[in-house]
Order: structure tokens, then sequence, then C-alpha cells
DNA sequence: AAAAAGAGTGACAATTTTGTAATTTATTAG
DNA sequence: CTAATAAATTACAAAATTGTCACTCTTTTT
């Protein structure tokens, strides 16, 4: 039984969140602040996961955030008003494990939960990956479409692998951009990973033009596959 | 303590190995042929390695080997006599785990045991792997030499890999062409690989002429690292 | 010591990859 | 419905990759 921490004001919400998060068998502990969201989380060792709503009344979800990551690895999904909130997470790239939008569906918010928290278990991953009849192999750095053997340039196969290994996770291009090229690169432009997503569709994708494996979020990237599963 | 398989009708080369073994702090298990080995195989389960001779009194020890991948996963690793039957080990291309060629060094034996033995733990392995100030992250599909992001095309990642993945391991030509290269592709010149480790080496080595990370064993291919560790 | 065999090297042309810019299409907001 | 914004697409040159060949160097064999 796996214990979850919920930081939110709005106590609808919150109490919504804990019925849902029972309901699928989770523990909860709320939290309606940032002040007693750090109380909570070094006083009870087995929380697992943190919910944590960005707009807090005592302060700032992201420098509750920080402050956490001061003593903890727990993962985090933020929950955000909308979609300038949830830009703002992705923006300051915080390191946050995921992140919902309000208002969710209950099924997508356990679908994230159990995608991050498979994530944190399975750190000393699977060598082969799949999905959507695509099957990617890390050992052989290869990918296979039904079996047969797709040939990827270097950058295709590591923007791929990036989403790959991040199922159902959302990226900012730019996220992709730092991920994969060098470091001190220079600037390198944001419609080049547009341009990428196509091709690697192409490659991938049973109809590229209606794509089912690397999906847009407008607005804000691209993602493995759909939110709700 | 591991329990080894000793498959060898010499009996100074069984009692020497049965000798190092031991003082290695393995388990030994000795049989003088073919048959006598499959009972032994069968009899005992804990058996984690079988070293076995190529030439046999009552059977050939290629076919020895399919036999005990009938029923068995143990890992082998077969003993030559000399080139000629190691360059027959590696054409016939059978799965065997690694050879050694006789006579050999005890120090050099036990060090193949032990990489074979690591393999099959880590097979759900790890996503770093390091060797000689070279770092390959499978899970960013890239190559770091002392810290440096070392840029390397697709065909080169896919080869490096495969040296990484089994380390010390031997590999014809041949055998890195057919791992990497699309399965019915036309014929690659045999030479191409010869050219692809070089471009690996100006790229990893420090000394391009003089490598210590992907090695030469002459007759049959190339190695990561150095057999006597 | 000469011949033979295996490995390394440099250079080359054909093909791909890579990054961008310009344009078109789709979606959202007013 | 129209304008504004975001994403997809097309096309294109520069740069890099890929595979091979001819040649050299090294090691082994005779």
């Amino acid at each position: 039984m796996k214990k979850i921490l919920i930081v939110e004001d709005d106590e609808a919400i919150r109490m919504g969140l804990n019925y849902y998060l029972k309901q699928e068998s989770f523990e909860v502990v709320e939290s309606q602040n940032a002040k007693e969201a750090i109380e909570k989380l070094k006083e009870e060792k087995e929380i697992v996961l943190c919910l944590l709503d960005v707009n807090l009344p005592d302060k700032n979800g992201f420098t509750l955030f920080k402050e956490i990551r001061e003593f903890s690895k727990v993962p985090v999904i933020f929950l955000t008003a909308d979609d300038v909130e949830t830009s703002i997470v992705m923006g300051l790239d915080m390191g946050a494990d995921d992140y919902i939008t309000k208002p969710f569906k209950a099924r997508e918010l356990t679908s994230r939960i159990r995608n991050v928290l498979r994530r944190y278990e399975n750190s000393s991953n699977n060598s082969i990956i799949e999905y959507g009849g695509i099957t990617l192999d890390t050992r052989q750095a290869k990918v296979f479409k039904n079996g047969k053997d797709v040939m990827l340039t270097a950058l295709e196969y590591k923007i791929i692998l990036n989403f790959f290994l991040n199922p159902k996770m959302v990226f900012t291009r730019e996220k992709v951009l730092a991920n994969i090229w060098d470091v001190n690169e220079e600037y390198v432009n944001d419609n080049t990973l547009t341009v990428y997503i196509k091709r690697i569709r192409e490659k991938i994708e049973d109809d590229p033009s209606n794509p089912k494996i690397i999906k847009t979020v407008r607005r804000i990237g691209y993602q493995l596959g759909d939110s709700n599963d």
C-alpha cells in the first residue's frame, strides 16, 4: 500500500483526490500548505510520491519544490491550474517528474502516478521498451516496427530514446533539444525539432499525419502516447 | 561458492584447472567426456558455468554444446587447442559465451570466467558502462571521453555498444558486421569494419595508433580491453 | 631474408544527415 | 468569421557519413 502526499489548499480538490486515490488503493496523507507539507514529508518516511499544487496560500509551489529537493528525492507531480502554469512548470524545468492540469480525469491522474512510480522503480531498467508496435532495444541501439529494423540516424535515435524512456511524459521542444544536443552547442532552432519529429514519424508511424506514437501536445511539446492511457 | 563443470579428457589439464579454480574458491565438478558431462549437468543443478574442451574422446565439443543447449542455458566457455580451433568456434558462431586458447594463464582463465558470470548476472544491466576513461550511457545513447561528449555516428555507436556490452569478448569482423548491419543487407566488405574501428579509435583513444580500449586480436578480430585484465 | 597474410591508413565518390528558411495547414482566441 | 498563433510540411544547401579501394605497414610463416 503506497503512501501519497497531497499538497493542496482547495478543500474540494483535496477531498476529491483523496477519494480517488483511496479507491485506487493508495494511502493518502493530506496537507494544506507548504509548511505542513514539509513537516509530513520529514515525519512520514514511507511517502512514495507527492502531488503538489503550484498555488499555495503560504508559498509558491516552485519554491516548496526546491525546498523539498534539499532533503528528499521523492517524486513530485505538479498540479497546475491551466496551460499558462503548465508552461511555467515546463519552462522552469526544475526537474519535476510530471505535471497535470486541473481539472483532470481520475483515470489520467492515477495513470500518471503509476507512470512516475514505474519510472522510479525501473531506473535499473529493461533494455527493451515497446509501445504501439514499436520496439526499442537499447542494447542494440535498434528500433523495430513490427519486427522490422527501422533505420534511424544518431540524432533520431537519441530523440526517440528520450521519449521511450519516459513514456507519457510531455517534453517541450527546448527540453528535448537540451537533452539531445551537446551542452554548449550553439543555439539550435526550435523548429528543428519539429522537423525531426516529422522525420521520425515518417519512419515509425503507420499514418505519419495522424500520429499514434509520438503525439503533439499543443503549446507545449510532444509525448510518447496518450496521457489517458 | 559457485560450482563449475570441467569437460576435458586430458588429465593433466583437468587437474590443473581443478587446482586453479579451487584456489579461486570455485567448487569444481569434473567430467572426462560428453556422456559424463551431460549426466553431471542434469544431476547437479547448481552448476553455474561449464568449461568445455573442443576435442573430446567420444564426441565433438560443438555437438555436445548443441546438446547442452537443448536442456540448459548454462554459460559455456570453450577450451580450444590453437588459433585454428578458435577460428572455428568463432566462425560457427554457435553462441558460446567465450573461449580460451590453450595453453592459458590461470589469471586469464579466472578473469574470463568472472566476466561471463558477471554478464549473466547483470543481464538486467546497468545503463552506464565504463572502461579506460570512456563512459557509455545507453539511456542517452551518448559516449563520453573523460566527461566530454564524443560525437559518434549511428553505426559507430552501435559498434562501440557491441563491445562495451561484452567486455573482453573477442568478436570476429564478420560477427560484428552481422550484429550491426541489417540482416538481409547486401554483403558488406570485411575491411569496412577495420575502417570503422579506426574511425572510432580516432575519437576515443588517447593514442589511436596504440589502442588501449578496442584492442586488435590478430587473426580473429577485436575486443574491448585486454584478456588478462 | 623473402614471401604471405593480416591489419591499418588515406583518399574518394555517392549518399545521408543536419539545420534552416519559407510556406502551408490547423487550432485557438477575439 | 478573422486574426493570431502554433505546428506541419517542403525544399534546399552545407556538412557528415558510409563503404570501398589501393596502398602501406606489421607480423607470421616458409
